[in-house]
DNA sequence: TACGGATATACCTATATAGGTATATATGGT
DNA sequence: ACCATATATACCTATATAGGTATATCCGTA
């Protein structure tokens, strides 16, 4: 992977915070955009810019599409997001999202995608994401 | 110094070459074109941006502007320079640079501006930049 | 002061891309 | 078959920026 490739797509406000949310556990799109709080076109197609690189893949998991970093990275990949995920640390903006994450997930009960059901059947009170 | 600003600098081959040859040690203007082989506006331009952004600063010697890192950098940039430079390691871009900075440095008697010196006095055969 | 060399900058053009709106596609449930 | 939901994509617009040409500035020297 040549590296001005992962720099391309590590120099958008949006990949950056999208891919140290991934540096942590896999997420659906439902749950950047209630994290992120960003329109579904603009985290989808920051999410196509991801996966065409090969920086992120997918999985189908029923109507959701659940992205995560990939298993084997190229090292110079792996490289990189060590060393963003202990940049991110200091920087509000990430802090800020993994306190949103985790409040996110908490309706999550076992399974990623329990928390993107639909939910009438089991509480019926809220939208799609949690 | 936001880390979103370091990977704006990162992004593109230029900077990246250059801050890449910086973290081996501080070169000139000239230099910089010697060795990507690039025309002076483009290196120059290059250089505003990273040096407007705090990724390198300048010293002036007699006619020449020294470009280094700064001594000082906070520590988002210090680990990316870290990481950069191990990762380049194994890029072909990258270590061919390398070898281009060594020939043309070789030249360079003592201190760094001497290589770049007019040179009619010394040698007389060559242009500016060695 | 005039000149040449080193570097910076003003200006222009082409391209990439971010972000939006509208729409398409896929999936599960009725 | 139909619908709602989740996600992707086509299309448009605005902006950033890369790269070039021409020119300005700064410095040392004659």
């Amino acid at each position: 992977m040549r590296l001005i490739e992962i720099y391309k797509c590590l120099c958008d406000e949006t990949r950056l915070r999208i891919l140290h949310l991934l540096s942590h556990r896999p997420l659906c799109v439902c749950h950047f955009q209630a994290i992120l709080r960003a329109p579904q076109v603009k985290i989808s197609k920051h999410l196509a810019y991801l996966r065409e690189r090969g920086l992120v893949h997918t999985r189908r998991e029923g109507a959701w599409i659940v992205y995560a970093l990939p298993a084997n990275p190229p090292p110079e990949l792996a490289e990189n997001m060590r060393c963003l995920q202990d940049c991110c640390r200091e920087q509000t903006v990430f802090t800020a999202d993994l306190r949103r994450m985790v409040k996110a997930l908490a309706s999550c009960s076992g399974p990623l995608a329990e928390c993107c059901a639909p939910a009438p059947k089991r509480r019926g009170r809220k939208t799609a994401h949690a």
